[in-house]
RNA sequence: GCCCCGUUAGUCUAGCGGUCAGGACACGGCCCUCUCAAGGCUGGGACAGGAGUUCAAUUCUCCUACGGGGCACCA
């Protein structure tokens, strides 16, 4: 059965919350929003989820749209290109909301609750000493309206919550899986409004999509269980809801959802490391998505035209995709080796000086080459994605491979520590500069140190070979800030998954030790061989 | 714990009652070749398990197992 499309214009969209790294999976689902409204001839919505205050940011907003415009996706509105549909960033929405949340209030689909955070707190303890399922218990649900008044003139903090049915079931129609049934005592009354005016995403999303009048939600499978809010909501303000189609969520190698710690999930890594946006486009529609030529076999490389031009989201496969680097590496080499020669240099040498980096990488490379044919060798760390440690690997136990009689060496897990200690940091940074990834350095050997009583240097040599893959680099500090953030991260992350598994480690150095071996025995070898030759 | 979704090889997938279960990555072998890649050929490898429906189930239904997701004043 192909998706209801409803007379008037397509119009889709997708709504990143501005919180950190752009990720894979917002453009995994933006790729499936664009190709459908091109293929409807429709129109591709952006929007700004920034309603959480806490942790939204303009420079996190800022790398979506770089990282989006990278991968090659086009919105026909957004905060950064406007519309007739504006403001797209919530944060600038307020206003629409309280007023639409008065509405639902006055007739009476919502409610003022004034619980406090601990008394929440206390119910959902209870319920879970209790085994039920934690939720609002619905203290609120019965004030009456005059003592909600009064109470909200006098100023006393609250939320506004949904006044949902508590008892039977909600169908949620899905345009890849039917309709699927949930329970409404299930589904407590959700939140709509918080203390501090803004509304919550489930509020935000539904007048939004109304107002913007979307047509059809493509959006991620962990959002399927909130839907009943959003139909009611819908339902509550008269609405006719959008077709939902919930995508299926990518996969870390284990097949949990995925997540920065087991994959790399910021297109910022996969544009530094070299991956080219269109084979990384490509890569993301097959995930779930499958096209196959006139014998029936899967085409595995298409453009985005391609797909366009032939979409039918029912075919998409609900088994959550792992997100397979391998794949993703022999896809981009296709891309490389469909290129002229011409385009090939013209493309890489274009990679190199994004953003000015071969710049900053000349000066720091400068002192310790001696002619510029050794220039790519001491660059490499400032370019490649994740480095072999090899043999290098044995600096990542902080001190032990330390030349100073009094070195201290720490475990795999203590040097586990200042990793997760550094990486915490970085994440933490608003700012990538200098002075900045000094400072976090510096503090986090400083307190290893303190803990372990391991040399400042060793430390720092370990966070060295981390971070650049070798022991000899230019200036640490430099260097990490030139690597760049999404790129050291990932290093880092890698580091802590080796350190935490004494098979990787271990398996890192035999590899390259066994090459060394072997290489000892061919010279022993052929050194012997003109001996025996001469002797017969 | 409760609820929802899912399940074809290590991985991405085709399949929509009758197929030698097709393709791709990865892996092995061979060819090409000054090396390494690339390319070509080739090999091994999958329908989670059990009931039922049916002349016939990978395909439809149910149960079990396993995996995932959700259960916030985060999205």
């Amino acid at each position: 059965m192909p998706i209801a499309v409803p007379k008037h214009p397509v119009r889709v969209r997708i709504a990143p919350s501005p919180t950190g790294d752009p990720h894979v999976g917002t453009a995994y689902i933006g790729l499936f929003n664009a190709a459908f409204a091109r293929s409807h001839g429709g129109h591709f919505v952006l929007r700004i989820e920034d309603t959480d205050q806490k942790r939204s940011t303009r420079q996190s907003e800022d790398a979506i749209y770089r990282s989006l415009r990278w991968i090659g996706l086009q919105w026909d509105e957004g905060p950064d290109v406007g519309g007739a549909y504006g403001p797209y960033r919530q944060s600038e929405r307020s206003e629409i909301y309280r007023k639409h949340c008065d509405l639902l209030l006055s007739n009476n689909t919502a409610y003022r609750c004034f619980c406090t955070a601990e008394r929440l707190d206390r119910v959902r303890a209870e319920q879970r000493q209790r085994k039920e399922t934690a939720r609002y218990d619905g203290f609120c649900r019965t004030l009456s309206r005059e003592d909600s008044d009064q109470r909200a003139d006098a100023g006393q903090a609250h939320v506004i919550r949904l006044l949902m049915p508590q008892h039977g079931t909600t169908i949620v129609p899905d345009a890849l899986r039917g309709g699927v049934e949930i329970d409404n005592s299930q589904i407590d009354d959700q939140v709509l409004l918080k203390t501090d005016g803004l509304p919550t995403y489930h509020l935000a999303n539904v007048v939004d999509d109304h107002l913007m009048e979307i047509t059809h939600v493509i959006r991620a499978e962990e959002w399927i269980n909130s839907t009943p809010k959003h139909l009611h909501l819908y339902a509550a303000f008269g609405w006719t809801p959008p077709v939902f189609v919930h995508m299926p969520l990518l996969r870390n190698a284990d097949k949990s959802k995925i997540s920065k710690r087991k994959n790399p999930t910021s297109l910022e890594f996969y544009q530094r490391s070299g991956i080219m946006p269109e084979a990384m486009l490509n890569f993301l529609s097959l995930m779930g998505y499958s096209r196959k030529d006139a014998a029936g076999n899967d085409i595995e490389q298409f453009s985005f035209a391609d797909l366009v031009s032939d979409l039918d989201l029912t075919r998409i496969s609900l088994g959550g995709p792992v997100f397979d680097l391998e794949k993703l590496k022999w896809l981009n080499g296709m891309y490389l080796r469909a290129l002229s020669p011409g385009q090939v240099a013209e493309r890489t040498f274009a990679w190199y000086q994004e953003d000015g980096r071969h710049a900053t990488v000349g000066q720091l490379v400068q002192e310790r080459v001696t002619d510029f044919g050794s220039f790519a060798h001491h660059a490499l760390p400032f370019y490649a994605g994740v480095p072999e440690y090899g043999l290098n690997a044995r600096y990542l136990l902080v001190g032990a491979a330390s030349k100073k009689k009094t070195a201290v060496k720490l475990n795999r897990q203590q040097s586990a520590t200042l990793f997760e200690d550094l990486i915490a940091r970085f994440e933490a940074l608003t700012e990538w500069s200098i002075p900045l990834v000094e400072a976090c350095v510096r503090d986090v050997c400083h307190s290893c140190g303190d803990q372990t009583g391991a040399n400042l240097g060793d430390a720092m040599m370990a966070i060295r070979v981390g971070t650049c893959g070798r022991p000899a680099s230019p200036p640490l500090f430099e260097s990490i800030t030139a690597i760049g953030r999404a790129v050291v991260l990932v290093r880092l992350r890698q580091v802590c998954t080796m350190l935490g598994d004494p098979r990787l480690l271990a398996e890192a150095i035999a590899t390259a030790s066994q090459e060394l071996e072997a290489a000892k025995q061919a010279l022993a070898q052929a050194d012997a061989a003109p001996t025996a030759a001469q002797s017969k």
